[in-house]
DNA sequence: CCACTTCCTTTTGCATGCAAAATACGCCAA
DNA sequence: TTGGCGTATTTTGCATGCAAAAGGAAGTGG
C-alpha cells in the first residue's frame, strides 16, 4: 500500500494473475467454466505452483469460487449477485462523482469535456468499440479525479465482475441513447462542480446499465457470448 | 459467489489465511512486520506452500504488501492511506445505511435498539471490551438488514486495514460520548426508516472516528500498540 | 574510519513428487 | 434402458527439493 517496488520486473505468479484475470474479464474463460491446473499451466507454459498461488489471489478478488478439493470455477453470478454488485457499484462511481465534482481541476474538466465529445462522434457513427474506449476512459478519468486510490482499486475490483456483461449492454439504440444522455449531464455536472448531482447521475448510470444488462440477461443468456 | 458447498472442513489454505487474518488485524503481526515463510509454517504447522497460497489471498485483500523476491510485509497506512480508506467507508457505511433503513423489518429494528441499550449500559459502567463487542455487532446488524452480501463482504473486508486502529480510538471520554449520541441517533433514523438520515449519521461517525484515530496516530504511533 | 568487494547464509520462488479426494468408466442387475 | 456399485483414472492439495536472489559478515584498500 505504501511502498511501491516497481523496479524489477513482476513475479511470474503475478504475471500469471494477470493473463488469467483478462482471459475472465473478456470472458475467454467463461462464467461456471473450471479451472484445470494442468490444463492452464501447459497453457501458459508455468508449473502448478504459481498458477494456483495466481489462483487465490483471484478467489480474493471475487472472480473465481474455489470449491474445496474440486479446485476452482469462473464466478457465475445469479441474478441476485448482479443485483448486488450494481447497487455497490452505483455507490462506489456515486461516491467518486461527489469527490470529483470537489476535486477535479480546469484540466482535467477540458480533458473530459473533450473525450466526451470525441465519444459522442463514435456514437454518431455508431462505432460501438470506439465509444467503450472512450466510455471506459471517461469513467477512469472520473475516478482518478476523486483523488482516492482506494477507493478506484475497489472499484476496478468489483467493477471486473461484471465487466464482460457491461460490454454487451449497448446494443439497443433507445437505451445506447439514454446513457449518451446521462453523459452529458455528467459533463455539466462537473463543470458546475455540482457534487450531488454527479452523483445522482452516476446513479443512475449505472442502474441503467444494470437494467440493461439485466434485460439482455434474461432475453438470453447465449445473447452475451456474441460480443466478446 | 453463487455457489455454496459448506459441507466439508475448509482447506489448509483457507485456516491459514484465517489465521493470519486474525494476527493482522489484532495486531499481533505488527504493521510492516515481514512474514517470514519458514517461522510463519513451522508456527502454524503447516507447510509453505498453503502458507504461501494464504499470503496471496491475504496480499489480494488488501492485508499484506508482496515485495518481489523478499516476501510480504503486514500493510502499514500512511496517513494518507487512511483517509482514503476512512473516505471509502464512510462511503460504504452510508450506503449500507441508507439500504437499511429501508429494508429492516420489525424484529430487526426491536433489536438492533436492544443491543443499543445493552451498549449504553457498557458505556455507563466504562466496560470498554463490551461496548466494542456491542458495538461491533450493532453495524454488522445494520449491515446484514441492507440485504446485499456484497456490499457486506466489501465492507468487511476494507474494515480489516484499519480494524486494529479503530480498537483503541474511544479513549477520549469526550469522543467516546458523541459516538454514543451518534449511536442514538442511528436507532432513531432506522425507526423512521430515514434513509437520507441514517446515511448521514453513519458518514459522520466515521468521519469521527477517523478524526479520532488521525488524532491518536499523530500523538504517538506506540500510542496504539498498547490496546491490541 | 569508512567504503567497497567477496563469500557465505538465509530466504524466496518455482518445480516436482506423492497421497487423498473426486470423477469417470464399466459392469451387473432390475 | 436405467440405476446402483466397484474399480481405474484424473485432479486436487500439500510437502519437499532445488536454483536464484537478497541479506549479512568478514576482509581489503583507500
Amino acid at each position: 500500500m505504501a511502498e511501491v517496488i516497481p523496479i524489477s520486473r513482476s513475479a511470474l505468479h503475478d504475471q500469471v494473475a494477470q493473463q488469467l484475470r483478462t482471459m475472465l474479464v473478456e470472458g475467454t474463460i467463461r462464467p461456471g467454466a473450471k479451472l484445470n491446473e494442468r490444463e492452464l499451466s501447459e497453457h501458459l507454459r508455468v508449473s502448478r505452483t504459481p498458477l494456483r498461488e495466481a489462483v487465490k489471489m483471484l478467489a480474493a478478488e471475487g472472480l473465481v469460487d474455489l470449491l474445496p478439493n474440486r479446485g476452482a470455477v469462473a464466478v457465475q453470478l445469479t441474478e441476485a449477485d448482479l443485483l448486488h454488485t450494481f447497487e455497490l457499484l452505483a455507490g462506489l462511481e456515486g461516491l467518486s462523482g461527489e469527490l470529483a465534482a470537489q476535486r477535479i481541476t480546469d484540466a482535467e474538466r477540458a480533458e473530459v469535456r473533450a473525450l466526451h465529445y470525441e465519444m459522442m462522434a463514435c456514437f454518431a457513427r455508431m462505432d460501438l468499440s470506439g465509444y467503450y474506449r472512450l466510455n471506459a476512459t471517461i469513467h477512469n478519468a472520473i475516478n482518478a479525479a476523486a483523488r482516492n486510490p482506494v477507493l478506484s482499486s475497489t472499484y476496478r475490483q468489483v467493477n471486473a465482475r461484471v465487466q464482460s456483461l457491461r460490454f454487451s449492454s449497448n446494443q439497443n439504440a433507445a437505451k445506447w441513447k439514454v446513457a449518451v444522455q446521462q453523459h452529458a449531464a455528467m459533463v455539466d455536472a462537473l463543470d458546475a462542480h455540482d457534487a450531488p448531482g454527479l452523483r445522482a447521475v452516476l446513479v443512475a448510470h449505472l442502474q441503467h446499465k444494470r437494467d440493461t444488462v439485466l434485460e439482455l440477461l434474461r432475453a438470453g443468456p447465449g445473447a452475451l457470448k456474441e460480443i466478446g
